[in-house]
DNA sequence: ACATGTTCCCTTTTT
DNA sequence: GGGAACATGT
């Protein structure tokens, strides 16, 4: 019998949700799998399933909810407890991502697996300084093999769950297996000696731990206990953005919920990091996994207007590998979606800025306008000239604040006061600010850990074991007690308080002070930035502790809210505009080579995540969507012609409004290149646009004259002939007279950069 | 030791 | 075009 208070929820549900959510909202005792469409209010469903089952009486402590990044998991504890209003105690919920979900798990019961509870959590830079010494002491060639392209393999082996020992699978060719095995060996005992975890072993690890717990019970472990408790802790699983786990992930989720009602959530059609080792068989096969598993299916969209749809759906619906389905709206047909080609990506940044410009002079939010791109690179331009404009825009992700060297130096210092044995930390501060420690007596040190397998503290902990000089013993005794003395100080002082301590007592300001140039005065800042960071950290969570700001910081990369700011601009990759969305939406560089991006261009399987991915980012918009596009763009200081993105040519004629002429037309295999940037009268009168150097001088920096003396025009997609390398197709070209570089690709698919003095037209 | 210089490769995408 | 790792000179 249902009680007074279920009844009224059910009643409440009705109203505010469609049939298919509240099924999905309502469904117990059997595994679930909601196929969501964008914009059909999947995190509705999720918020009040979990609202709904608290509603029940299932504890808080009880239901796990996993997201897809740790503001995700804000914005849901924020919104259940908004739905909640009180009645229940939202913070005893797990809501969080795999890795901070595994994290704190680890901290908990990593003992068992020889962890400490202060275990450090490495980011890739540690990583590679790591791996960068193992590859060093393996004596192997550094061209053949650099710290990132074996932690690359390495990553791909943790996304499966493998160890070194399982590297087989990989299918790797020799010398590569035995020496990423060797190198995979080595980083593990170095990361157990230094109580460290990266990335991949968080959800690794806590895997082995709820292995281990499942084992039978022999006499007195009694250890283990508390792990099996665990094991048997979530009685309700949410996992958002199913679609996107990797397999080490998708074990996870069947151990963590062990007998307990699963629900999973996802979309086949946003599956977007298959890079990442993310599989959608997971998500396609749950129901074949999971018997008798429901399958539910959202596809009434709330977000956008149909124009926005039936562009979206006109993209995806080219992918092969796909369950398929078919959103819609009732919000009407609203206004066409935008395509824009303009001269290069200045003027499509001073376009998108202007135009920004003029609609938050009108009253629009900035918060609620986004500008997408493919990859970090093409952020500066455009926040170049948002910034130009006046207007405040935030970057999502990209080179953070927290990649800069001082607050490295900085952050590393705290690290190593939570946990000296962190190698990785240690050597990045040993020397900084300089105290006589050079690099190689930095080296012996390292090599003598290494060699007793050991963590670098310990050695230095004993310099007189060292063999290194007395003068350099007594050096190291120095750097160890101010950290001893750090250490001890730090447990009694507050979180920002350390800090300061770190800064000040180190040198590290005196440093930077005794230095009169600008950079340093610019680190100093930054350095004033962390510690009001970490003083906003301790506002808003009053008890939290200096692990706890660490842990934030190595989780989330350091997402940055800069309170200051609040109607700001976004901008972002496509990746991370997964989730969101936004009124009015910028979609930039479509052009291809760059959406889709060129590295993918000969593999199908990942033009379809292309796709996805473009998929994805058309979805996230509400009302106004304009894509744009660069006839000339600079990628890597060269400047290449680019055709319209394979994504544009598939928008419905209907959908679209295209505001220039050049991309209506059939997309050519390999074509001439523009003469010049759209002819004024292709552009309609109502669209701001500021004319530009390219339109005024539209060929000047792009022809080459060394081969236009001689009466021939490169162009992408003419064949030319190197005399040793053979025929190839041009890319792109620049520099002037007799240094005109051509980009070619050769039959081979290789692509080189070549003066093109060296090459016949064919 | 530090400062400037030089070369390289680079860019997908993220927890 | 640009950052980072190396290199060379003071």
């Amino acid at each position: 019998m249902q009680d007074r208070r279920r009844v009224m929820r059910g009643l409440d549900l009705s109203m505010s949700l469609n049939v298919a959510q509240q099924a999905a909202v309502r469904h117990r005792n059997g595994p679930l799998l909601v196929l969501a469409g964008a914009g059909t209010g999947k995190t509705r469903v999720i918020t009040h399933r979990v609202a709904a089952l608290l509603g029940e009486g299932v504890p808080a402590w009880r239901i796990l909810a996993v997201t897809f990044t740790n503001k995700a998991a804000a914005e849901m504890r924020h919104r259940i407890e908004h739905l909640c209003s009180g009645e229940h105690d939202v913070s005893q919920l797990w809501v969080g991502t795999f890795h901070s979900i595994c994290a704190r798990i680890l901290r908990r019961h990593g003992s068992v697996l020889g962890l400490s509870s202060r275990f450090t959590i490495y980011d890739p830079g540690d990583q590679s300084s790591v791996m960068g010494r193992i590859l060093k002491e393996l004596n192997v060639s550094d061209k053949m093999f650099t710290p990132r392209g074996v932690l690359g393999h390495i990553d791909r082996a943790k996304n499966r769950g493998l160890g070194p020992q399982d590297l087989d699978a990989l299918s790797l060719v020799e010398p590569v297996r035995s020496v990423v095995r060797k190198a995979y060996e080595r980083y593990q005992e170095r990361l157990r000696a230094a109580d460290a975890v990266d990335f991949g072993d968080l959800l690794m690890r806590t895997v082995e731990l709820l292995r281990v717990a499942e084992q039978p019970k022999e006499g007195q472990d009694t250890e283990l206990d508390p792990v099996r408790g665990f094991a048997r802790r979530f009685l309700q699983v949410v996992v958002d953005e199913f679609q996107d786990t990797n397999p080490i992930q998708a074990e996870l989720v069947d151990r963590l919920a062990g007998r307990a009602d699963l629900c999973v959530v996802g979309d086949d059609d946003q599956s977007i990091y298959g890079w990442r080792g993310a599989d959608v068989d997971h998500f396609l096969s749950f129901a074949d996994r999971h018997r008798g598993a429901e399958i539910i299916r959202l596809e009434q969209n709330y977000r956008s207007t149909m124009n926005i749809l039936r562009s979206a759906d006109a993209v995806i619906r080219k992918n092969h590998r796909r369950l398929g389905k078919t959103l819609w709206s009732e919000a009407g047909d609203g206004e066409r979606v935008r395509v824009l080609m303009l001269g290069t990506e200045r003027d499509e940044a001073r376009f998108i800025a202007r135009e920004i410009r003029d609609a938050i002079d009108e009253g629009a939010n900035g918060d609620e306008i986004a500008v997408f791109y493919r990859a970090h690179a093409q952020s500066r331009v455009l926040e170049d000239e948002i910034r130009r404009v006046g207007l405040a825009c935030k970057i999502v992700g990209g080179i953070a604040f927290y990649e800069r060297l001082e607050i490295k130096d900085i952050l590393s210092y705290l690290a190593v006061l939570l946990n000296p044995h962190s190698d990785a930390h240690l050597l990045r501060i040993l020397n900084r600010p300089t105290r006589g420690i050079g690099s190689s007596s930095q080296t012996k040190l390292v090599e003598l850990a290494a060699s007793r397998g050991v963590s670098l503290w310990t050695v230095l902990c004993d310099p007189s074991e060292t063999g290194l000089s007395k003068a350099a013993a007594r050096k190291i005794s120095a750097f160890v007690a101010m950290i001893e003395e750090l250490r001890e100080r730090s447990s009694v002082l507050r979180a920002d308080q350390i800090v300061l301590q770190v800064i000040q007592a180190t040198g590290y300001r005196e440093m930077l002070a005794a230095d009169d140039s600008d950079e340093a005065a610019d680190r100093l800042e930054n350095l004033q930035e962390l510690l009001g960071n970490v003083a906003e950290f301790i506002q808003e969570a009053p008890s939290g502790t200096l692990e706890e700001y660490l842990e934030v910081v190595s989780l989330t990369g350091g997402e940055r809210t800069d309170g200051l700011v609040t109607a700001s601009v976004s901008l972002m990759t496509v990746h991370s505009a997964k989730g969101l969305e936004f009124e009015r939406v910028y979609l930039t560089g479509m052009e291809e080579r760059v959406f889709p991006h060129a590295r993918v261009l000969d593999s199908a399987v990942e033009l379809e995540e292309e796709r996805r991915l473009a998929y994805v980012a058309l979805t996230r918009a509400k009302r106004d969507l304009t894509l744009t596009m660069a006839a000339k763009r600079r990628i890597y200081g060269q400047v290449q012609v680019g055709q319209p993105s394979r994504f544009l040519l598939d928008l419905p004629k209907d959908a679209i409004q295209t505001i220039a002429r050049s991309i209506a037309a059939p997309p050519p295999a390999s074509i001439p290149a523009p003469k010049a940037a759209p002819a004024r009268e292709a552009w309609r009168d109502d669209i701001v646009y500021e004319p530009h150097e390219a339109r005024t001088a539209p060929e000047d920096d792009a022809s080459p004259d060394a081969i236009a003396s001689e009466g021939v025009h490169p162009y992408v997609g003419m064949m030319v002939r190197h005399p040793t390398l053979g025929p190839a197709e041009v890319l792109g070209w620049s520099g002037e007279g007799t240094k005109v570089k051509l980009q070619l690709r050769f039959s081979t698919r290789e692509v080189r950069t070549i003066l093109a003095r060296f090459v016949a037209p064919l």
